[in-house]
DNA sequence: GCCCGCATGTAACTGGTTACATGATTGT
DNA sequence: ACAATCATGTAACCAGTTACATGCGGGC
């Protein structure tokens, strides 16, 4: 568990916790809330994370905000881990895009289809942006500790950019499309 | 197997085997070259599900290319299970991006180390943008069918879309670190 | 003859997700 | 009292990866 394998889950607990303490229930809230725009956590593995994390020192068991939980909170280990985590090479996740796997055969697909899930494409992309447009200035305004917050806006920059690149190549192909001549789907019209 | 889950990598099998017909060898060889941009496949996966598509009638295991090795080709079936396939819901993966975790905790991790990810990124980044410019010269110059072109060229424009996201990205962020004050890692020298 | 690359598979392991089980606290 | 939510965990399952085992054919 503590081999470069599991060390991505820790990473996130234990950043996580380096902000503030919190308890295991509020730390999944976080996760999803805050980094959800690029990680997650399946639920099932923080518990076991922390209770890894425990054994090893990296983190306390503390005061309760109320009987029967407990704020976990990072130690000075816990922090001297996280920093080896974080100089850790970061390990490329195989690639598995399911609109580009399904435009690779827009032929067999249809271009109406094709065309219709690019338009989606479009949608979800148009939202993300303003969702990271409002998340950028909330950063701005609420963040106290303001070493962390170039940091975030670093993130959320990312998210920015990615976003209307995708919107861009979007309105692009469906373009493209449009002055395709519309065959359908998988015929062989060759004759 | 025929669940909503594994049928992603039949997709990928299906439609490389709607192109022509190949071994499994080649298949996997096909998946790694030519999807490998926006899709991977495991090696272990690709001869059980080949098995799986034969029992129902989607592949057939034809003439051998060799004694032992066996042209697998796409039935008829096969097309229409493509086609069922393609037009199942895109599911998304849930996003798991390790270089933004760690400019995240940038705070923890160090201004210096930070500056050298994003630089890594942006060398990465502009390297798959050379790749992808040669694909599309390639591309348009070797394949005989017009109609996989188009679709194909679809699928390098995103790629292309997305590195010279990631490019922008990487120079803005670098800029910014640049003006940051270089504070040295998680210390607090407030006094 | 021997090694390398093509080719087909299997077995074991790992990481991650989902669902389930349990109970305390708070507000109504 | 009752429902909703906070909170902590466990068990079962599933997908995916890696490593291993095997054998053929052709070139050196």
């Amino acid at each position: 568990m503590a081999g470069a394998r599991g060390s991505q889950t820790e990473m996130a607990v234990l950043g996580a916790l380096s902000i503030e303490p919190m308890t295991g229930y509020a730390l999944r809230e976080a996760i999803r809330d805050v980094l959800g725009h690029f990680w997650s956590e399946s639920f099932g593995q923080i518990y076991p994370t922390l209770a890894t994390l425990e054994r090893h020192g990296h983190v306390t068991r503390g005061g309760s905000t109320r009987a029967g939980s407990s704020l976990f909170a990072i130690t000075t280990s816990g922090t001297e881990r996280l920093r080896d985590l974080l100089r850790q090479p970061v390990q490329a996740t195989p690639p598995r895009n399911g609109l580009l796997l399904r435009l690779f055969f827009g032929r067999s697909l249809g271009v109406e289809a094709c065309r219709a899930l690019i338009a989606q494409a479009r949608v979800d992309a148009q939202r993300r942006l303003d969702e990271f447009d409002a998340i950028a200035a909330q950063v701005a305004g609420e963040t106290q500790h303001s070493d962390d917050m170039l940091f975030w806006l670093l993130t959320v920059s990312a998210g920015r950019h990615s976003a209307r690149a995708t919107l861009a190549w979007a309105d692009e192909s469906l373009a493209v499309l449009d002055a395709a001549p519309p065959a359908p789907a998988d015929r062989n019209e060759t004759g």
